[in-house]
DNA sequence: AACCACTTCAACCGCCGACTT
DNA sequence: TAAGTCGGCGGTTGAAGTGGT
């Protein structure tokens, strides 16, 4: 069954509103309520359809718009909430007091998607990027304390493993039986590598859906129908966000392009290392990285030569 | 100053579910 | 139960703004 579309009259004003008609709609609103949308822009005096009118009314208009930056916390409130509910961005939306979930979905968008791709994780899912998790198991060391993100050499230190491991992941593509000998990690209280196996949504998301099984506490079925997510905001569930891994000694993020390309070319860390294709595409990547740090000090040539 | 590329965000579009007839 | 109406939602678009050359 179709519907006839809301705005199908011709010579209904489309574009941005004028002073004028945010005037006349804020004033009937104020006088009369919203009542029917689709009546109000004839009773209002207005040359709108109904629907433009509720859009610019809920995400303008209302008294109660919070308009400026996203705090920090709105900011973690936000990747969270996606991670459990993804893209519903009203129901987001209304554990954010005076945010609309267009300005929400914008945010996300043009800010927080950027970020977490920036860090190896992957938005929709929120967990690490295939083949990225050696990058970013690394939080884990800054989660449980061995690692200070306010300490610079602490840092450097991360770029540097962070690279490592990509070389390694990489040897093991071309080399399967290659490994990088374990000392590459001197210099750290626990070196173990297997500490980087620990897994990233455990110590980041440690209340994520994904995490729980059946019979936990918390009854995971039931959570999204009764919309109550408040239990995640409390202080003893909340991890702030580990730092954004620089991928270079300088802590540029002028590799972050080169984990796009990576996303967008699956091949070049495909597992399956046994297509031609696949090798090739691995080259590609490889020396894509090395001219790319031509720029900063041939800091992966020196590594690989 | 002019041009271009990129980013931001207000607004639109089409679909869906709830409700009514 | 089917058909129609409406509000709401999420994806997308494009104008305006910004920064770089």
């Amino acid at each position: 069954m179709g519907r006839s579309p809301c705005c199908d009259e011709s010579g209904v004003k489309k574009g941005p509103w004028t002073p004028e008609e945010d005037e006349k709609l804020i004033e009937f609103v104020a006088k009369n309520g919203h009542g029917s949308w689709r009546n109000l822009p004839k009773l209002a005096g207005l040359n709108r359809c109904g629907k433009s009118c509720r859009l610019r009314w809920t995400n303008y208009l209302r008294p109660d718009i919070k308009r400026g930056k996203f705090s920090e916390e709105e900011e973690s409130t936000i990747i969270k909430l996606h991670s459990l509910l993804g893209n519903r961005w009203s129901k987001i939306a209304s554990h954010l007091p005076g945010r609309t979930d267009n300005e929400i979905k914008n945010f996300w968008n043009t800010h927080l998607r950027k970020k977490l791709l920036q860090m190896g994780i992957d938005p929709n899912t929120h967990k690490p990027r295939t083949d990225l998790n050696h990058f970013l198991n690394l939080s884990q060391l800054f989660n449980n304390g061995i690692l200070n993100p306010l300490n610079s050499d602490h840092l450097k230190l991360q770029a540097e493993i962070a690279k490592l491991q990509l070389l390694q992941n990489l040897c093991q593509l071309l080399n399967p039986t290659t490994t990088i000998p374990t000392t590459i990690n001197n210099g750290l209280q626990n070196p173990n590598p297997s500490q980087f196996q620990a897994g990233f949504s455990s110590s980041f998301m440690s209340v994520m859906p994904g995490d729980l099984e059946d019979g936990d506490k918390i009854n995971k079925a039931n959570l999204e129908e009764m919309g109550n997510f408040d239990y995640l905001l409390q202080a003893e569930n909340y991890h702030p966000l580990p730092p954004l891994i620089s991928e270079s000694p300088d802590g540029s993020a002028s590799n972050v392009n080169q984990i796009e390309s990576i996303e967008t070319n699956p091949l070049c860390f495909s597992t399956n290392s046994n297509s031609p294709t696949a090798s090739s595409s691995i080259f590609d990547s490889l020396e894509s990285l090395m001219n790319d740090d031509e720029a900063n000090g041939s800091y992966w040539n020196n590594i690989l030569r």
